[in-house]
DNA sequence: TATGAATGAGACTTCATTCAT
DNA sequence: GATGAATGAAGTCTCATTCAT
């Protein structure tokens, strides 16, 4: 879970950008995030998440000011790796643009969503944010623009090009993208009792063929067999 | 706010078995699940409830052993009401089994379901759920059987009896039904904010014509217009 | 030190009174007024508070909300207490209006006000007034007010009347007890090395007279021997 | 608020050649007397003191042991400046040690003090020094040997040389001397409201005036008019 | 039965103080 | 010598829960 690897207080580190004061800041953050994850907001305790990190407690306040900040920075440090996934999965439709038919590009995709959305990190953001979505309204926005609306953007730029390169019919590319993955991740959250079961890969690559199926037979020209 | 159906104090219901007991018990697991919806479990404090209920604190702990109990029984009243409206929902369909075209009827459904998923109770149950996944992994279990998976076999019911009556093409009915919760919830989701933004009927209606529209082209005979 | 007769939880008093309730409101008072003399009120810590009155410490936060609070009202009820025992005092003067020489008469009060500003309560009181002075400005002004203008008005009046019937000559009566009482308190702090050391009754004796004899031989008529 | 004299620990140098480590260590004594007289002790930060005095918090301590030595020191030292200020306000006394009458001159000098007693410095140390009476007995004790028992030694000797002079009557000087400082600053106290509020000079001046008045009609031979 | 009052445990946060640079 | 960063200890306050009325 704890991805950061913290060298030691003076660490000559491999690729120079960071300075020990900010591989101790994203170790907190780490740490904050696996605890948060594990016990949701108020049950988590500043103290846990210190020992996780490896520190003590006051170090965490000095590197974040409050609970809540902490928590704040925390998810929107995850948000951002989560969007680099998931912008990184949809660009792999460009390179294979040409393709004739787009149902094994359009699969491939599913699946590499399908393996990030049932992934540990993803799960645990949807219940945070789910979670304090009330309390922290901008914060939950701010993880929904980047776990849902810009992926979504990205994959509707592609559609919008499979369009017209003639290989889907004319439509609301946004629109389109969020049939995708609407018909993608709503089997998933049920199969994976909201993240709570791990999903087998079969039933995983089963549940993005069938995913594409549909939004083939809905988006393609002639309605395909 | 106040939603199970909270008769006055000793209210005449239909089969006339209301002692006060039971409603008082009503009455706090009405404020339990307001207070929850409001906070959260773990910002939510018995106090607050037992206020909300106007009661004392101790009656609180007289008729539900726990704050966990309590969450527990709240939760799931709550979950039972929602199974009953969105059954409710699907059985409309019935009624409407001759039209030739299952547009109409389908979408009527789909308006229906978008209103109850959009509304305060749904809004709420989802966010307490995936909030307390990990800890009440049970209850958020039978919460999801409720919800999620029952209309979905109610719908998948009708759906086959449309396949039948060759109004949809062959097809596994539990996926398609699946499929048009998906299509109809997933974009709403995006449209609520998780249920953080009141959704105008225009938008509901559109999203739920769309949904249906995908549906059919993607399940109806010769693939629609 | 702790005054209040706190009997058992269902305490049927003498008198009539005072609720179970209200009495241990005051021994929390008590406990309170205590430890803050003892540590100050930054370094007087809750707990210890609670110890002193002999409950937990929830319980001091349900009687009194604030740590602040607590010690408003602490001071507060000491500074009544003073103000009693010093108009009582003020009083005794009444008695022996009639005195022809007033010199007897001042030189008992002079003694018992003396007692009275060497006793413990003033001189926590003193301590602790002067210390928050800027933090609790309005509540140093109660204090203020109680321990000393109110006690010196009373005083002004006896004085007054001395002056109307000739035992002392015409002079403006607040200035005059403002004169007699800094006589007498200025010299005791010095002695008492601000409360810090006990002052014999002898010494304190000694000072009582040599302050009447100043006060006389400034405010009498002739300028007495 | 700004320096005084403190040299060094061991600095005996004779006349205005401060070495920058001293220069350093009067500014952070400076600061803490700042401090420490804006907050009390026990809530005056170290963090806050090094900030005023432009420095950083390590650096308090490698000059200063303790907080509780940082405390001493900075008491100590504006103990003695003002201690310096109230020699200087007696000693103007001798200039005038001929006039016949010595109602001027005490005036004066009352005026002088009364001025000094008001302002920022004797207040702050009169809060501090009382609010940490019990914890810093010692401490307590040569502020008040400087701010009292020096001074009114000092006019102690010069009401002396007055009543040898046959300016005042016979009496005993140290008490004369008490009388008189008693007479002068009980009085403030009570209008500057424990160093509260400012006091405005005319009632400053009028309080120095009546206290003399007071101790010439006690002090003076025949009782003057 | 319903409640006012009490409590034990634990949460967040701050501070004086010390390393390592 | 001066500083940024780290820490152990402690403090205020809240909460779920239980007596005694």
């Amino acid at each position: 879970m704890s991805s950061v690897e913290s060298r030691g207080p003076r660490g000559a580190d491999s690729r120079g950008t960071d300075s020990p004061r900010v591989n101790k800041r994203k170790a907190i953050l780490d740490a904050a995030f696996t605890v948060f994850a594990r016990r949701g907001y108020a049950q988590a305790g500043v103290q846990e998440i210190a020992d996780e990190a490896g520190v003590a407690k006051p170090t965490v306040y000095n590197h974040l000011t409050d609970k809540e900040t902490l928590f704040r920075y925390a998810v929107e440090a995850s948000a951002d790796v989560l969007l680099a996934e998931l912008l990184a999965a949809v660009e792999h439709l460009r390179d294979r643009a040409d393709d004739q038919d787009p149902r094994a590009a359009l699969t491939e995709l599913a699946v590499r969503l399908a393996r990030i959305c049932c992934g540990e990190r993803a799960s645990a953001l949807r219940r945070l944010t789910y979670a304090e979505a009330s309390h922290f309204t901008d914060l939950a926005d701010g993880v929904q623009e980047r776990t849902a609306r810009r992926p979504l953007a990205a994959l509707a730029d592609r559609l919008a090009r499979l369009s017209l390169s003639g290989q889907l019919r004319p439509c609301d590319p946004e629109q389109a993208a969020g049939h995708f993955l609407a018909l993608l991740t709503g089997p998933l959250e049920l199969q994976s009792r909201r993240g709570t079961r791990p999903v087998p890969d079969a039933g995983l690559r089963a549940t993005a063929e069938a995913a594409v199926d549909v939004f083939l037979r809905a988006y393609a020209y002639g309605g395909e067999p």
